[in-house]
DNA sequence: CTGAAAGCGCTTACAG
DNA sequence: CTGAAAGCGCTTACAG
């Protein structure tokens, strides 16, 4: 049986509101007593009941993460950041996938909801278009940090990768290089996250002058790798000119390498290839990747120091700064450009 | 503001006894009572606080998951099948990660057990030699599962990979196809994970009556893909035959592959080569790579199936018959081979 | 079949 | 500075 406020008292000869007062750093406690007390909790190694202590509160130490998938590069990188984060400051984090349904999205959130989480951390997934579910979360008076796949009309603290930037440095590089039609695999019409990264690839063209052709922009849609293989045969098939890629990520990328490699195209010297997300394989296939690196470990992290601020406001009814926080990326250059 | 049971008691003009009772489902309510009473939960949607039932029945409804790492592709889709499972059946599952360190490891286990979880599931990390820590766990009277990198003295349900066996698969394949002078790059000396491939490629060589050469295995200790490279390298060096290369991981045999590929030593046609884990990357590599895959999704699955009959056998104060589930894992032949 | 009451382990407004 | 008491939202032994 675990050690209670009761137990602690009896021993001590002191009542449990004292004891309860000591361990929540109460000022009103004399040093004497409050010495006696912690020392007591430090040797027995008293922790309170978490349940317990909710019912009071409604603190529960717990937050929540809604990632697209368990098993994906890029968001495992944050869910570690986060978990780091939140274990430093003593929450521990419950992880959850939507698998890019915006049913299964919504009802994670209520399930999150029902279990009392202090703040939920999510990147809305493909599918969704509705936002009551989020809504609800600030409604329920938790805090809700919104990251990766935002939704702007939401009222919240943010943490994004600047999208458009990254894909501007990478279609810049192929530009510097001497490519001058290059290509972009793109990602959906809808998300975001494939909006920018297009936006980006075509203000780097304007910006270095060269003639944009939306016949050399291919979409990928559910971005595996056989979207890449497929779309450079089409490129190909078609007769479409090109010296460079820049595709919306490295799987993209590796699928496009993958049929460049079969027909004996040269990399880079025939065609210069970027990549997005720097994926741990891109630099271990042949040739190795040039991709852009999105620091998603420093995204959890900052995930969780937003969330700390907001709830911390929240609970002393301060007044909330939103803050949307943008995560700089980085070109890494390989064997691929 | 939730529902709590006594609005409805108020509502309806019954007790909170009544409906708390409905709501688990005792016997001894009358037919009318329960329906009115579901009826109006069900309409009003109805969750019990989480918190506050634990207080009486000491179930959180929470499992907690403690992985080397949290961005490994095997481990990340033991995650997802575990999660999956635990959604199915209203559990949430808490992630943490140990980073191959004892203490870590140990705080870990100390924090989820304060936070009263129902039980734990753990791969013992790299440096754990002392398992007082995972006895905790069940003098504590939760529910611990080991999976994979397990510790046979722990008396406890476990779920396995059969290493032994899919090195010999793998081995077996690479003497089938006409290999006889096969490298092993095996990982340390301790692991039982590495001790068991390296015993299924020697019971393999054995049984086709192929002479085993120590020389031909070569220790990598970290397990990233430098030490493949740097052992191949190694292998050329010190003027050892070879023609076929068995790799404790994917990531090793890629290091390795990706010095022959510089060496101009042609894939499968000097040395076949096969890895170990069916890494989402082994399909994408030049040349893609044979390998082992081993179902993690599925292995998460029967962790929890484990945990559930566990569970219920002690709460209901029954004998546990502790299971141990080996999980078979199959070759899948690429082009390295 | 229904319900009043005790209690799980805490926190906190209040009295002294 | 200390502590008695109420109460957070449930469950359950017990009485009727």
């Amino acid at each position: 049986m675990p050690l209670k406020l009761k137990d602690i008292a009896k021993a001590l000869g002191l009542s449990v509101t004292t004891i309860s007062k000591v361990i929540n750093n109460y000022p009103d406690i004399s040093q004497t007593t409050k010495k006696k007390v912690l020392e007591y909790v430090k040797q027995n190694k008293y922790k309170p009941n978490l349940q317990a202590s909710f019912l009071r509160t409604n603190e529960s130490k717990l937050v929540g993460i809604i990632l697209p998938s368990l098993n994906h590069y890029f968001f495992n990188s944050v869910l570690e950041g986060l978990v780091d984060n939140a274990m430093k400051n003593n929450y521990m984090v419950i992880v959850l996938q939507s698998n890019e349904k915006y049913k299964k999205e919504k009802k994670l959130v209520e399930q999150l909801l029902n279990l009392n989480v202090d703040g939920i951390f999510i990147t809305v997934s493909q599918e969704t278009r509705n936002f009551d579910h989020l809504f609800e979360i600030q409604k329920n008076n938790k805090t809700l940090i919104l990251f990766d796949k935002i939704e702007k009309s939401i009222n919240c603290s943010k943490v994004i990768i600047n999208d458009k930037q990254a894909a501007f440095i990478a279609t810049e590089h192929l530009i510097k290089r001497g490519c001058k039609k290059i290509l972009h695999f793109r990602g959906g019409l809808l998300p975001q996250i494939s909006i920018d990264r297009f936006l980006g690839y075509r203000s780097a063209l304007e910006h270095y002058k060269i003639p944009y052709d939306p016949k050399r922009v291919f979409i990928c849609e559910n971005g595996n790798d056989d979207e890449g293989y497929l779309n450079a045969k089409k490129v190909i098939e078609e007769g479409i000119e090109f010296d460079g890629l820049f595709a919306i990520s490295d799987l993209i990328a590796l699928g496009a390498i993958r049929y460049f490699n079969k027909k004996n195209i040269s990399i880079p010297d025939q065609v210069a290839v970027v990549g997005f997300s720097n994926w741990k394989v891109s630099k271990l296939t042949t040739p190795t990747l040039t991709t852009i690196n999105q620091p998603g470990k420093l995204m959890g992290e900052k995930m969780f120091d937003l969330f700390l601020k907001g709830f911390k406001a929240n609970k002393n009814k301060e007044k909330i700064n939103f803050e949307t926080i943008i995560i700089p990326s980085n070109l890494i250059v390989r064997n691929s450009s």
